[in-house]
DNA sequence: CGTGTTCTGAAATTTCTGATACAGCTTTTC
DNA sequence: GAAAAGCTGTATCAGAAATTTCAGAACACG
């Protein structure tokens, strides 16, 4: 979860945004008849009519041009384009948060509460899944998988966690796997020693962090090969990254939800288990020797 | 041998919906890395990234004008304005007919892998949350509201992250709040002033870690609350707990899968910040500005 | 370590869209 | 029933957007 600073202004409105459709219906006594067959044609494909061209729209709906120019200028915008662009913002927050209406604005009660969360978190995931190009998630596990590479973990403030759980894994199941940790100072030394034959996996979703981004950047440039997993917006590092894996992060809370990250990085911690399970398998079982031995 | 222009996607069948999403994912690794950009940020934004100008998407996936071009002509499309007609149909059908997103959840051959491991994950969020007492929930949230309390994480060789985690998110939420390294030795001192104001919060699952448990039994006798997130067979530390929230972990992997632990941090992080608002607003404030002030 | 191929972006070019001015037509009003 | 007011479409323009060209850069291959 990362800190998305100003997330109260997210919350639903007291009073819910007047769907454009809405107030041309309420005002439509008061067109013109050119105007009203413009109406009509949007109304009757809302908003999909009004995506199309000028020229599209008033073929449609059997109007000219300016007719359609004056008709949007009437609703009080600035020009076509505008029109367009609050169409496109309307449906997209209407799609994109089906249970953004659903939520009451229940006073934390805990069944509810944890439920509705686990429902969005449970929507994360499925989003997440459905981005992931399989090639992208294979050609990630055949990298992690070359016992040839070495492996450098790292992530930013919140994410670091989930590099270190990943390296808490990756460390069992195969060898040159470390763990690079977050202040910029202590990689001077490690970074000198990296080239072509590194792989960074890079943990950053939004506030981005500068300095992940930085290291990533200057890894690149000595040849090593990064993998991204961000959120869908897409952390800077991506510019320099031959893979990247997104996941969707957002939840009813002021913070983001990180269970899409984690499920592609135990996903990816399974994949790469099996793949090299034939020298995975001794090297965990000399781990647990040597635990259980230890006491 | 490619693309011969406009194929016959243009007309799509009633009987199979194919999703240019889909395929766009089936291609993924076919395409050039900033083809590979393109396609990430329509697929993350699908589709409305798409329904923006050529110069507006490209800027937005940090890619010229001319790689969006050869990107939708690479998918098939006459040129621009064809691909954005494309996705408009697509969009008002898929939208007008809402059984048509019902069923897109197997796509057989893809990432299987992914999918399944997914589904299996999901599974486990389920489960956990019904097995959850809300009033166990609450009785947490109430604990780690309470600002007169200091809350300590801890957690084991791969529960330690989740720990790290949720102190990461906790500490800028409320004071007194630290996390304890796994090394018996740094616990000593630690240890020394831990009593009845203090609130243990442990991650262990199975693979029982016995220097947790220690830690927890200690802390437990000098008076300390012990909040337990751990597995459905409970670890040894409950006998110490006052409460306990177990998560179902079993994947199909050599390994357990933790999302379950981190939808219950993620859901009590949430939760704490919602009830701790007034306070929490301005330290997550306080903590943005010293970051962006920092560079 | 060159060499040929592919990929990529800056800039020029072309296309097309949205916007405007103006004249004809319709409706309203006295 | 005539004049005024308002509405609408044709023709045209300005500007933005998509597309093409071309040269440099990155890459793979030998």
């Amino acid at each position: 979860m990362n800190q998305s600073g100003m997330r109260d202004d997210h919350r639903p409105s007291p009073t819910d945004p007047p769907s454009l459709a809405e107030r041309i219906r309420h005002e439509m006594d008061t067109f013109t008849p050119s105007e009203k067959r413009a109406a009509h044609l949007l109304l009757s494909h809302y908003p999909f009519a009004g995506l199309d061209t000028v020229a599209e729209f008033a073929s449609r709906a059997g109007i000219s041009a300016p007719s359609v120019l004056r008709f949007v200028t009437r609703l009080g915008f600035g020009g076509f384009p505008d029109f367009q662009r609050h169409l496109r913002e309307e449906l997209e927050a209407q799609l994109l948060s089906p249970l953004a209406k659903a939520s009451p604005s229940d006073k934390g009660q805990g069944a509810p509460a944890l439920a509705s969360f686990a429902e969005a978190v449970i929507g994360n995931l499925r989003a997440t899944v459905e981005n992931i190009a399989p090639a992208e998630f294979e050609a990630v596990v055949a990298l992690l998988s070359d016992p040839r590479r070495h492996i450098h973990f790292t992530g930013g403030r919140f994410t670091g966690a989930l590099a270190r759980y990943a390296e808490s894994h990756f460390r069992i199941v195969r060898s040159h796997v470390d763990f690079i940790e977050g202040q910029p100072v202590l990689w001077r030394d490690r970074l000198i020693e990296i080239g072509r034959k590194d792989v960074i996996v890079a943990f950053d979703i939004r506030r981005y962090q500068e300095d992940v981004t930085a290291l990533c950047e200057t890894a690149a440039k000595q040849g090593a090969t990064v993998v991204l997993l961000t959120d869908p917006w897409l952390s800077p590092i991506a510019r320099v990254a031959r893979h990247v894996l997104p996941a969707h992060i957002v939840a009813p809370s002021n913070w983001d939800s990180s269970a899409g990250l984690l499920l592609l990085t135990e996903a990816l911690v399974a994949a790469v288990t099996k793949h090299l399970w034939d020298t995975a398998k001794p090297r965990m079982e000399a781990v647990e020797r040597l635990r259980s031995g230890r006491s």
